[in-house]
DNA sequence: AGGCTGACTTGCGGATAGCTAAGTCAGCCG
DNA sequence: CGGCTGACTTAGCTATCCGCAAGTCAGCCT
């Protein structure tokens, strides 16, 4: 975790991917629409009475979120109505799960009130509690202070 | 996942983890401030430069953080030099890597530049690329879909 | 044809965030 | 003792967000 992180001034962080991914998903209600999502709510309304937030608020970040290709706005009909649309996940959404769990994890254990968590997520062939964890492509658990960081080929160097 | 999902209005989500985690980390410069204070960071001006954000609105997230025990100011002292303060991570801060970290893994995957990820998290025993991922307390991994909501204490049922 | 409903859009006013520029303050150094 | 530096704070301005209230619009239903 040394090399590079010595030399700390040496690079800039303006190419980032965290910093992306929050322009992108980084605002409360935005995080708040994607747990929405991935609870399986797809239309307005549900969105705004859920999220809890207005009208024109929701519009906004619904087609932000569409124009990220996070949502997509599908045509439906249901018999005896009209065509209507609904939000659905692409994979570049559904793919936000792991940040969602993370953040409620986190929540969780650090910002709960004393009634504790309002939903619980678990396994479904086995039940337990589901984690968010850190592990590497060979399979190993990573704990604190096990990572290495190394400059990836968009780093931009100064100087 | 539909016991509680099909009853869907029968609940309400303002007692929400996701929600309160997103009151204290969850604008871009606080988390960008998160990333910096994961990869080592702890000086004022430090900050200042490297997330890209004012003295003014510094000075507020950093203090907003410390009031949230993510942060703690810590006096010290080098050699010659009078005393200064530092931030550095409390445990209620370290343990948003898995939430840092599934951010970085999504942004790098669906919100890069051509230029492709400006850095590389390695597990340091033996070099592979890192990764957030979901698995329950038995050790399953979870892919999509296997995941069951249920009602936890703190749920808070309408009507 | 007219009503109704879901899904928005428009208008307006207040709160919040952020920027730049400039000021403050503590305390080691010469 | 006066300067310098790191760490902030203050001031003033602009930009954005967000809520409420009201208006719009499409198209099935009667």
């Amino acid at each position: 975790m040394d090399d590079l992180l010595d030399d700390r001034d040496s690079w800039s962080p303006a190419n980032c991917s965290i910093g992306r991914a929050m322009d992108i998903v980084g605002s409360r209600s935005t995080m708040l629409i994607m747990r929405e999502a991935l609870l399986g709510t797809r239309r307005f309304d549900d969105f705004v009475r859920r999220v809890g937030v207005g009208e024109p608020a929701m519009a906004a970040r619904l087609k932000e979120l569409v124009g990220a290709g996070v949502l997509e706005r599908i045509p439906y009909r249901e018999p005896g109505q009209r065509t209507r649309h609904e939000y659905q996940l692409t994979r570049k959404g559904r793919e936000l799960l792991p940040v969602v769990t993370a953040l409620r994890n986190w929540g969780d254990t650090w910002a709960a009130d004393d009634a504790g968590p309002s939903l619980l997520a678990t396994h479904r062939d086995c039940g337990h509690p589901i984690r968010a964890v850190l592990r590497c492509e060979a399979g190993h658990d990573i704990s604190d202070g096990e990572i290495d960081i190394a400059a990836g080929p968009g780093l931009i160097r100064l100087g």
